[in-house]
DNA sequence: CCAATCCTGACTGAAACAGTAGTGTTTGGT
DNA sequence: ACCAAACACTACTGTTTCAGTCAGGATTGG
């Protein structure tokens, strides 16, 4: 349940890959200058993306990163799962959760579990392939 | 759209406030103990609490905390908003708002403004009134 | 008067956050 | 064969936040 700028860059990282990935890998410097993301920040990043199986990664000179399945198939929810941890409530959990109230459940809980929910609602409906198309309208469009 | 024991614990302090007013206010202290929060963590809960307009108190001997308004017209955001400060998007805002994407927005930015629409939506929704009848629920009911 | 209670502010140990640094490993190009 | 580009891995660090504590002051019922 809470966010942090490793979702931000993870985000925008994967938007520029899922934009600009025409004629192979791309390196996380080209990433990291495009999107002003610190090089090795980013790299750490990567670890996490690539071990939950959303990039491919390729080594060596002229290597760099490529998403692993189509844009459509890739959610915002498995990105920030990816590099935050199980999307979870972080209040009312663990050992507090068996004592608040008197017994076994609370009141509270339900309100936070459907916190919960909500999120993870928003996320898993929001495609990478819907905002590279968000962005390219964005890009199209004179700043104002 | 960070939620911490702040309002965890400001939550059941309010709950239980909410359930037991009949006759009185009822000291932090009371609380503290009933709902197992710590004391002085509770105590300074209630300063933002009663600044926000939450909640009355009463000082001296005999004193202690109630509700300000009926608990039909008192929500759950209000309350966190009270503790935790205003609930924004604790990503792409600031300065980075302005940078991200090329010119002055970005679609991630867009994600994190519906995750944050969402949850205030579950917050607003959630009356202080429903959870106390919840509550009740848990508590006629015999663990299991 | 005094004990209970709220009020205020400072303080602290631990954890998380946001990086940084250094080193290794792989590989395309020459 | 060599080198530079790129990913891979581990460790480290300064800052901030969290969660809670500590010490005292102000107010009021009995």
């Amino acid at each position: 349940m809470r966010l942090t700028a490793k979702s931000e860059y993870g985000l925008l990282a994967m938007i520029y890959l899922a934009s600009s990935s025409e004629d192979g890998p791309v390196s996380a410097r080209e990433i990291s200058e495009q999107q002003e993301i610190p090089a090795k920040f980013l790299e750490q990043l990567f670890v996490g993306l690539r071990q939950a199986g959303l990039v491919s990664a390729v080594r060596g000179a002229r290597g760099g990163f490529a998403l692993a399945h189509a844009p459509e198939n890739i959610n915002v929810l498995a990105i920030v799962e990816a590099l935050e941890g199980p999307l979870v409530a972080t209040v009312c959990e663990g050992d507090r959760g068996l004592t608040c109230g008197r017994g076994g459940a609370c009141a509270a809980a339900a309100v936070w579990n459907r916190a919960t929910a909500a999120l993870r609602d928003v996320f898993e409906s929001a495609t990478l392939a819907e905002l590279v198309t968000a962005q390219d309208v964005i890009d199209s469009r004179p700043t104002v």
